[in-house]
DNA sequence: GTGGTCTAGACCACA
DNA sequence: GTGGTCTAGACCACC
């Protein structure tokens, strides 16, 4: 058992830029801030949000135009496989997370409708981290 | 929008030890290792188990015996009561990425149960972090 | 039988405060002295200090604004719940050792009555320890 | 503010045999346990033992008869006033604590019989050290 | 041996 | 400057 395993920093900016492009605040085709702007607000360094980019131009979820600028894909395929490669991630980490404490498959479906029934009333639920 | 939201480790403790007493690991009734036999195990310094332990204690998850050791509540509804908030948190959690992404909550259930069924062929998801 | 059950000092402080908050010498809202001010007052350690407050913040009657200080809960609800438990410690305990001297519920009120009543003659009551 | 003023050892001893006698345990005329004895059971000095003793000498409340041992008096109304003085440091006390936190006589009347009328279910109330 | 408490000193993140 | 966390080492009470 080993503590601490930080998520690296570049990892985390990929993840923070995929939700800004799958909930609209980057719309496709839109232009991404400067690299340099980037760091600036993320308070991060250059290399390390230029190797996010990167990475997200590899997959072609960013369009880099030399000498233009990056720009967010505006193939729907691509968003749409992405959105769903996330969800399906977050199911699988969840789904795992309670497989662990002996929940068979129909429970933990039946628990998740259940906390989406009673959400209504937040009954203050402490988050727990994995 | 800010990173390195490192999780204190004496709390990545509690969640260790709530899966080990959860999962039947640590059964009811029986003894957690030593205090500084824990701090060994997982090369972090006793105090910091110590301070994981005292909030476990003080909710009644383990009950302390001065100078015999720790030992898992053999309270039912205790640990009943724990489950449940531990998949809770968990629901909680996914829940709100999800919603993040714009899914309503029939889409979510939808999609949970989706991942269930096609679960059979792993199609290597990859951890994407929060 | 066993003696000195020395009170952890943590907890001292603990009380220290709340009597502090619910008598109005630390009003809802207002900035607690600096963690390291605190100890230097009491005269104990920082971390000391700082266990009493961590209790204090779970229990969210101080709210900790990292980089700007402590502060006493708003939340007269809670505040006043807070007062409902101190009072009813008190009276929890002093019941428990009138009970072992034998004295009937009515008795025991009876009794208070009585020490209220002739109050204005302080006859010299000496404290005897519990 | 000073914390940590631990309550004399010969002091305690007092008080655990002023219940002693009072609840019964010690009858009028009983003979106490002999002073080296008494120092075994409680794991004390035997001079600590000797200094409560020679207290409850002066005051008449146990009567020392060179050769044979120590008695508990006989003298009813010594002990009534004894049992008396006991009680009213306790309602001294606790109403000295509740005054501190605003509540007027008769409210400090009424949320003891309120204390008295809900004690049927126990709810958990924690100590809350003075 | 066990757990519980306290101190001293360090480092980090936030402002 | 602030609070939050972690480490190292010590002492005590209980068994």
């Amino acid at each position: 058992m080993k503590f601490d395993d930080k998520v690296p920093i570049y990892y985390q900016i990929k993840t923070y830029l995929y939700y800004d492009v799958l909930t609209g605040k980057l719309k496709p085709g839109a232009k991404l801030p400067a690299v340099r702007q980037l760091a600036v607000d993320l308070t991060v360094n250059v290399n390390t949000v230029q190797r996010a980019l990167t990475e997200m131009i590899a997959e072609k979820t960013i369009i880099s135009q030399r000498g233009k600028g990056n720009f967010v894909t505006e193939d729907q395929d691509k968003l749409a496989q992405l959105k769903e490669q996330l969800v399906m991630s977050q199911l699988a980490h969840v789904y795992d997370q309670l497989h662990r404490l002996n929940l068979s498959d129909s429970e933990i479906v039946a628990s998740l409708q259940r906390y989406i029934d009673q959400k209504g009333a937040p009954q203050d639920v402490e988050r727990i981290s994995d």
